[in-house]
DNA sequence: ACCTTGACATTGG
DNA sequence: GCCAATGCCAAGG
């Protein structure tokens, strides 16, 4: 597997729960500006044993990117209210719920 | 190697 | 805010 992949997981896993954050931003995160599809397919590959947050991940929009009709946009609304973020019509504020790490504190959780 | 697909982002109307 | 057009790029056929 790609060591992209890994670097995406590992920041991923770092969303607080109460928190959202982009696709976008993630790939940023991970040193892969421009990169957002690379995201969502890496979460879709991801090993269940590692047990990512990825519900905290929406579009750039708040929107939830999971199809609809899929089982698994429900349980990611689920999750979500069950951190207390708010879902209105499949939407959650960025404003109010987009995480903002400490860039900082971020370097050193990932072993750079 | 070529073409299509997508759990995306940005821009312009 | 919604939608369409564009750009993007790895995966899978």
């Amino acid at each position: 597997m790609s060591n992209h992949y890994q670097r995406i997981w590992k920041v991923a896993g770092l969303i607080p729960q109460g928190c959202v954050a982009s696709y976008g931003q993630i790939a940023d995160l991970a040193g892969l500006p421009g990169r957002a599809r690379m995201v969502s397919m890496a979460l879709k590959k991801a090993p269940d044993e590692l047990e990512l947050p990825w519900h905290r991940i929406l579009s750039s929009s708040g929107k939830i990117s999971i199809p609809a009709g899929s089982e698994a946009r429900q349980e990611q609304i689920n999750r979500l209210q069950e951190e207390d973020v708010v879902v209105l019509s499949g939407r959650v504020s960025m404003k109010q719920y987009r995480w903002q790490p400490d860039l900082v504190d971020l370097l050193f959780q990932l072993d750079y």
